[in-house]
RNA sequence: GGCUGGGUAGCUCAGCUGGUUAGAGCGGUGGAUUCAUAACCCACAGGUCGGCGGUUCAAGUCCGCCCCCAGCUACCA
């Protein structure tokens, strides 16, 4: 049996994450593991806060507490915010843990004594007044170019010419504000990522048309424009440490300057990808845990290392912004650790237990909110946590992965959604589960009838629901969300149809058998709804199928067997209105509250 | 500036390697129905596929130039 591990791209621990992050990754990947899961096969489904660099520690010091404080407790929101939206994590970790500290240590080891990591001496910029260097885009001043007074040092926001801290007039620190800055050197490990071009541009182009065209066009972007070798180290006091004292010499002989490297920890994007597999290990060592087992007892290293996961289809899932670190910078560390090259490029397989690189790499586009960015600091777009306020889990999961930016941006509406939301769940799935359960409670004593024989009527439907079972099945196979739900909301459709022109309450007057028959189908169209709509809507999926008796949750079902699901005499009950209409006050208040299409006014 | 992606009905989007009258949902209009959350079901409305030029028997689909939107440009993550 196959098995799938997925990742989504691990939410920066900076704050709670809007819609579009959700959008972006986490939500998609739950929606996919659900449907894996369904379908019986083995799935592991992985996520963790990302809780390292600069912003880290500098909201840190905002809240006047300690970074492993801060990011303990940001992770707990966190945590319970993607429970409450029903996010199936097997394990949801941390990149500071313990594990992700020794692999991040023990893979740049590894490529330091292979000859994949050399030092540089570079030059930073130092803030006497925060104490701290400052990455390029904290170091603020005049615009060469444009006299644009507000110009980061990475690039000018108004002309959009890409700077270099050096290039500022009159520079200060972002931080305080403070003009007693100066250049430092500083001695940092890269990743000789360049050494790496032609073998990562062999396995990209072998993608082309496997991956979205996103995915694809970056990182080929990425070589195209010549692969750098990237710094994987910072100045920082929150992180995994360089920790080089147990490294040996690299090819060359030279062993690494612990004096120079002494307060160094690695780069977020070099450990980030890494906690992908401590994660696993972390998941490893909780069950072991919770069954009284020692922690070697459980093996985490057949999700990740060959052969033993040779059956594992590894899926990513992330925004555009991930992607160059996704297909460049994270392939060279596994590429480094299970590889050597010699020098005329040729490469080998030294690690008799390679570890495993990504299959299938979804990416998505911006989720915008009415076609402009989603924004903290002017209070604009909705949040993890206010969207629960406002509404239920499934309608934000249902919309979101209705409309999710798979092929390009595509923005949050708020008349959209409700109309959207109103349509596909309440008048279409929700009103077909209410009218099919209300008529067999006052007409058939609220159990699945066993009267009568499938006629051409119910004969056309099974073999319409069939072909559209198998189309989702398809969709969701190759990750195709929108395609999906448009496919799934058909099959709700298929229902309606069915209901309208069978219609048992005319044929209980003539033929009370055919009125059964058609009950017994409607019914039965229920649990196979509950059944396809569990990776989508889980909530209400677990509703409608308690209300026709049916365990939660339930396998994928086979398109051949789809409507033969439950037993006669099966005593059935209508739930509760399964999903209220959003009514146009409540939009317009929301907007008022949000903001929407026109610019918020500014208090005067 | 360079590069990447996108620009298709009022709105949100499908349209793979070019091939009959360009599709879906929402919104709109009309009809049907009464089991149901004033829900459902059916039908209709119609867009010079960003612009110009080119290749071809045939272009939304290929080529060239131009316009617009978003992103990236390596120490933000």
């Amino acid at each position: 049996m196959p098995r799938i591990l997925i990742t989504s791209a691990l939410p920066y621990i900076n704050g709670i994450k809007h819609l579009g992050t959700l959008a972006g990754s986490m939500l998609p990947a739950d929606v996919y593991a659900r449907f894996q899961r369904s379908r019986g096969n083995e799935t592991l489904y992985i996520c963790a806060t990302d809780e390292h660099g600069t912003p880290t520690e500098l909201a840190a010091a905002e809240a006047g507490v300690a970074p492993s404080d801060f990011c303990a407790e940001m992770h707990k929101v966190q945590y319970d915010l993607g429970r409450k939206f029903g996010l199936s994590w097997d394990h949801f970790g941390r990149s500071s843990s313990p594990q992700n500290h020794r692999l991040t240590q023990r893979f740049a080891q590894t490529l330091w004594e292979a000859g994949f990591i050399e030092e540089r001496v570079t030059q930073q910029v130092y803030s006497l007044a925060d104490k701290r260097f400052l990455p390029d885009r904290y170091v603020i001043g005049t615009c060469p170019h444009c006299g644009y007074t507000a110009a980061r040092g990475d690039q000018c926001e108004n002309c959009t010419r890409v700077l270099d801290p050096a290039d500022l007039i009159a520079p200060r620190s972002a931080i305080s504000g403070s003009t007693e800055i100066e250049i430092r050197d500083s001695k940092h490990l890269f990743l000789r990522q360049s050494l790496f071009a032609p073998k990562l541009r062999e396995w990209i182009e072998g993608k082309k048309g496997e991956w979205p065209l996103l995915v694809t066009s970056i990182a080929l972007k990425w070589l195209d424009e010549g692969l750098q070798d990237r710094g994987i180290t910072r100045d920082l006091a929150w992180g995994v440490p360089v920790n080089a004292m147990d490294w040996g010499a690299n090819p060359e002989g030279k062993l690494p300057d612990l004096a120079g490297l002494a307060d160094k920890v690695f780069y977020v994007w070099f450990d980030a990808p890494i906690e992908y597999i401590a994660a696993t290990w972390e998941w490893a060592d909780a069950v072991a845990a919770e069954a009284g087992l020692e922690p070697q007892d459980v093996n985490w290293e057949r999700w990740w290392r060959l052969p033993e996961a040779s059956d594992v289809t590894y899926v990513e899932f992330m925004g555009k912004d991930n992607v160059p670190f996704h297909t460049v910078g994270f392939p060279c560390t596994l590429i480094g650790v299970n590889e050597r090259r010699d020098g005329e490029g040729r490469w080998s397989v030294v690690n008799n237990s390679p570890w495993k690189l990504v299959d299938q790499l979804k990416g998505f586009n911006w989720l915008d909110y009415y076609g402009g960015r989603f924004s903290t600091s002017q209070g604009r777009g909705v949040f993890m946590d206010t969207a629960l306020e406002l509404l239920p889990p499934d309608y934000w999961r249902w919309w979101i992965t209705a409309n999710v930016p798979e092929s390009q941006d595509s923005s949050f509406v708020w008349e959209q959604f409700q109309a959207q939301i109103n349509a596909d769940l309440a008048d279409v799935l929700g009103n077909f589960v209410n009218r099919i359960l209300k008529f067999t409670e006052t007409r058939f004593d609220g159990a699945v009838p066993a009267d009568g024989l499938d006629g051409p009527l119910e004969q056309k439907l099974a073999k319409d629901v069939a072909a559209k079972l198998a189309e989702l099945t398809e969709h969701m196979e190759a990750r195709e969300f929108r395609k999906s739900t448009t496919a799934l909301r058909q099959l709700w459709v298929l229902g309606n149809q069915y209901l309208t022109e069978a219609a048992p309450w005319t044929a209980l007057k003539t033929d009370p058998a055919r009125a059964a028959v058609a009950v017994r189908t409607g019914l039965n169209l229920v649990a196979l709804f509950a059944k396809v709509s569990e990776p989508f809507i889980p909530f209400t999926a677990e509703i409608i199928a308690q209300a026709v008796g049916e365990s939660f949750p339930g396998r994928w079902p086979q398109p051949d067997a789809a409507l033969d699901i439950l037993p006669p005499g099966r005593p059935v009950k209508a739930p509760e209105v399964l999903f209220r209409k959003i009514e146009d006050d409540q939009v317009a208040e929301w907007i008022a509250r949000f903001g929407g299409a026109e610019p918020v006014p500014q208090p005067a």
